[in-house]
DNA sequence: CAAATTTGGTTTCTTAACGCAACTCTATTT
DNA sequence: AAATAGAGTTGCGTTAAGAAACCAAATTTG
């Protein structure tokens, strides 16, 4: 996080960036979309510097993107494990994996073959669908009241 | 941008947010998405200092998400406009824009209404779907390869 | 034509965040 | 009882972010 905060911001976006918009709390979010649950495994995992990775997580848990469990196991006490508000960022890690794998894939990685637990099938490319279902750009969209954008600048 | 790169990151996420994860990256892109593409626009919407916006745009427009396009008209000479790179962050943003709009919303502001130019519709919520077209959640998903998340730790 | 403005940008300087390493504290294993 | 692991906290140096001032070219204004 830089030091301008948005949390008072008129935009969502803005307040979402808020809250997951920096470096590594969509890394941690992801990780933990993968099942990392545990502190050593994020740090290993994501090779961050452990008070970071302190600092990531309480602001997660404020958020309430991530809550804190108390398992009293073997020498692991926590685990931080995704809210429903955590889990409710899969379509924006997916898009931005997929956007990722798209346009500046790795030679040596294979662009996340990620399947449908009931089917067995890849899941599709995340996409904004009209009412209809059918996909759509950010051509084919208007925000009613506004100036169609694209034709004329806003006003502000 | 933090001192951590990612460029040579295996993970396509980590590197998409090395194009786009900073705080006002995202933020160019959606007002860029808006109609924005001028300088002083960008500066004056965003509340951004010059400088940071400069180096953004510089960046952006390295990194293929805009191009600068030179305009000669009356005192503006240049224009910042999504590349198709850029405009495939639309699923992107829009995914982001509803978590925000569900989970932080502003009392006294609509929740994004989107509507499709052809018919006018309001857009459907971004969502990961399977083969068939069903909506799933992390929870419905495996990466094939590896033991299945949330049974058991990753080895690393 | 000269002065003021606009646009896009650079420089300077302060402040805050990042990252490493070392240290702490509790619980567990040996 | 000693060693180890998990989960942090603290200190400190480095680096990036941010505000404001300054710059230069083109344009508008008087």
């Amino acid at each position: 996080m830089a030091r301008k905060r948005f949390d008072d911001s008129n935009c969502s976006v803005a307040r979402a960036l808020n809250q997951v918009g920096d470096w590594w709390s969509l890394l941690i979010v992801l990780h933990a979309m993968y099942g990392t649950r545990r502190f050593v495994d994020f740090q290993q995992e994501l090779g961050i510097a452990k008070n970071i990775l302190c600092d990531r997580l309480a602001r997660l848990v404020e958020n309430g993107v991530l809550k804190k469990v108390d398992v009293g196991e073997h020498g692991s006490r926590f685990e931080y494990r995704l809210t429903e508000k955590g889990r409710d960022l899969f379509p924006v890690v997916i898009a931005l994996r997929q956007w990722g794998d798209k346009w500046n894939p790795a030679p040596d990685e294979v662009p996340l073959d990620l399947r449908d637990k009931a089917t067995g099938q890849p899941i599709q490319p995340v996409q904004v669908q009209n009412a209809k279902g059918e996909p759509i750009t950010v051509r084919d969209v208007f925000v009613p009241g506004e100036p169609v954008p694209g034709s004329k600048k806003r006003p502000a």
